[in-house]
DNA sequence: CTATGTGAAAAAGTTCACAGCG
DNA sequence: CGCTGTGAACTTTTTCACATAG
């Protein structure tokens, strides 16, 4: 029923509701019932219900949440209507793919610049995406008012390019560089070392063998 | 001071701890304090102290833990010295990026097959690994034995794929696809959908806005 | 009779504070 | 002393159960 200071995990499962309403919006479907949405979504229907108390969008009995409602309110949570531009530093085969991925289409957030400090990569147009020097990124940032960046860079590099991005006015950065950054505290730093992925799926798996 | 049933918060801290100790170990130093190992991983001290306690290693007053057995605990905790290696299903940017991806190495693991269903992908060689048919794929898991698989075909295609590399024998699936797959319990599923991290930055920039 | 919304209970995880060991 | 290891307090999140609304 509030908007602010919702929990992270479940933040982190609204964009899950959102992608299985699109699919019943798409089918035409007007109301969906927590149990519906949370077979499709993965997560227990009385989570569903706990999570959706935190938008602005209530369900009516025997019938379940409208769908079209609901999604509007879950764009509108998530910051998916206002400026949702993000620029990529570092055009690695990773940064390369982020650039590129296409469901980052699916809410509305579009890729608007891709930076490298290699000048052999420089100029080189990837994607519909022409690679821009790292020099230039600060000067960038100052015309388009950007707020979201990625970071794919080196390790090494990692820090040099988020103090850049913060002079830029970067409020909002996603880290794949396996360190950890020193930023401001009104800065948000996501974090993902895809590494810890696969370590995560080693560890089950090899207690999964040890049984 | 147990090896079972560890806090999923604390399993996805330990190889950051592992990354910091690494470096320590390279700078020829034998001992680390928790607040040491913390202030590189990011992480309160306290925590550290915790997350430790899941470990068969025990610190000295005064020093420190001891940086080569804590390491080689947290590889054993991990699996990192058993089979690490894996297969990525789904040859676009994507699955190109993760098959390559440097970060990978350093834990021991290893890429060791890709596959797609795209005839005109097959048989070409991308950073050393001629890319298979998804047909193929059931023959080949029955001959290496591999526990561990990656996924990032589109969405609808996922499920199925996940079907088969049940039937070969894959014990733990990353998977990108954004969609939920249904499987086994004994199975775990590690999901990633790329889409979360940037609407989780939109959250917080959008926020941020508003004060 | 079906499906929401929510207090209350339970579980999980974090933080603190400090006893105790080298 | 310095730094670990951990019980206990606290906070957050999940789970449950059920009154309530259409």
């Amino acid at each position: 029923m509030y908007a602010r200071g919702i929990p992270r995990p479940t933040l982190e499962r609204l964009p899950r509701y959102l992608r299985a309403l699109r699919r019943h919006e798409d089918a035409g479907e007007v109301f969906i019932s927590s149990s519906r949405l949370g077979a499709e979504a993965g997560i227990e229907e009385f989570q569903v219900r706990k999570d959706l108390t935190h938008v602005e969008v209530t369900g009516r009995p025997s019938k379940g949440y409208p769908v079209g409602d609901l999604i509007a309110a879950l764009r509108k949570l998530l910051g998916l209507t206002g400026q949702r531009d993000a620029i990529v530093v570092g055009a690695g085969r990773l940064g390369v793919a982020l650039s590129q991925y296409p469901g980052f289409a699916n809410y509305g957030f579009k890729i608007v610049g891709l930076f490298d400090s290699d000048p052999g990569k420089v100029g080189s147009v990837i994607g519909g995406l022409r690679v821009m020097p790292v020099d230039s990124m600060l000067e960038y940032l100052s015309h388009e008012g950007i707020a979201m960046a990625i970071i794919t860079v080196p390790a090494e590099d990692a820090q040099g390019v988020a103090d850049q991005l913060l002079e830029g006015g970067i409020k909002g950065i996603w880290n794949f560089a396996p360190v950890a950054l020193d930023v401001p505290p009104d800065v948000y730093v996501r974090n993902e070392d895809l590494a810890i992925g696969l370590a995560s799926l080693s560890y089950h798996v090899s207690r999964h063998r040890d049984r």
